[in-house]
DNA sequence: CTGGTCTCCTGATCGC
DNA sequence: TGCGATCAGGAGACCA
């Protein structure tokens, strides 16, 4: 915050999204099929600019200049927004996509912002101002960790699709992925595979309840690091040996001593524990008597 | 409109 | 030691 972008140095512009560019740009939009992206522009990732502020909703992290322009960063996978002191340089890692110079008031170096990301899941967005950062933040449900039981009910009446599912839509809930979803799902004591409108109020509560212990406890641990996530500083986090049922396939249940099954869900690989979250669990108890 | 499947990408790991 | 096959997954594109 106050600082202010000296310059930036664009590695790869395909990781870069700008209005006009295809398609939202996501993915393999990115700068193909034919279409020639526009000109970069130094401006569109805030040099000249001072930081004002940033925001995050979900997965989604907002650097906000002064301009009100701002770069919208998504981690995807493998992503990692870093800072370097000043002095240091970054690797030269073909896997740096974003360096971004700092200076403060002064006119010191400040440092550097760096974006890197090897499986390019990933992204930055440039938006030209607050506007275009609501458009899209309107897509999103409500944040997880401050998910309320009656939020997390709005989102899933009258769906059909499991309860899992439904979770790492980010339209319902912003900010749960495989490994939170599957670690509330346990603790809430429901099946993944439960369709989402037959959840009774407890249960949707518990849940609600379950998400936000999760990515509370995630972020206390400084993150699940499963190969070489590290944080902002360069730290790796510790809630990988706290997980309950991720990656724990075939092996015994922290609650019971069953042993765990593996399944899909939406195209993800899920654990979740048959007896303590019985298929069926959580059920609204139907109509009538 | 809803929900399911495909796809992008690279590094780690495994079997031979 | 080397090498190909396999797996992992966020979310947009695409399709029934």
């Amino acid at each position: 915050m106050g600082r202010v972008v000296a310059s930036v140095g664009v590695r790869r512009r395909d990781v870069v999204v700008v209005p006009g560019d295809p398609a939202g740009g996501f993915s393999r939009a990115r700068g193909k099929g034919g279409v020639t992206p526009r000109r970069l522009r130094r401006a569109d990732l805030l040099v000249g600019d001072r930081v004002a502020r940033t925001a995050r909703r979900g997965k989604q992290l907002a650097v906000i200049g002064e301009s009100g322009r701002m770069v919208l960063v998504h981690l995807g996978m493998t992503g990692q927004l870093s800072y370097l002191a000043p002095g240091s340089r970054p690797a030269g890692d073909a896997h740096v996509h974003v360096v971004w110079t700092l200076k403060d008031s002064r006119g010191e170096e400040a440092g550097r912002l760096v974006f890197r990301d090897p499986r390019r899941f990933g992204g930055v967005w440039a938006l030209p101002d607050l506007a275009a950062l609501e458009r899209r933040w309107a897509a999103l449900g409500p944040d997880g960790l401050t998910l309320t039981g009656s939020e997390l009910a709005r989102g899933l009446a009258g769906t059909r699709r499991a309860v899992k599912a439904a979770l790492l839509d980010q339209g319902v809930v912003a900010g749960v992925g495989n490994i939170y979803a599957d670690e509330a799902l346990f603790l809430a004591g429901i099946h993944p595979l439960t369709p989402g409108a037959d959840l009774d109020g407890a249960a949707v509560e518990r849940l609600a309840g379950a998400i936000r212990r999760v990515l509370r406890e995630g972020i206390e641990a400084g993150g699940s690091t499963l190969r070489d996530y590290v944080d902002g500083l360069g730290r790796a986090g510790t809630y990988q040996t706290a997980h309950r049922v991720y990656g724990r396939g075939g092996e015994a249940c922290v609650a019971c001593g069953g042993v765990l099954e593996s399944l899909w869900v939406g195209q993800r690989t899920t654990v979740a524990c048959p007896t303590c979250q019985p298929r069926g669990g959580g059920r609204r108890r139907s109509a009538g008597r």
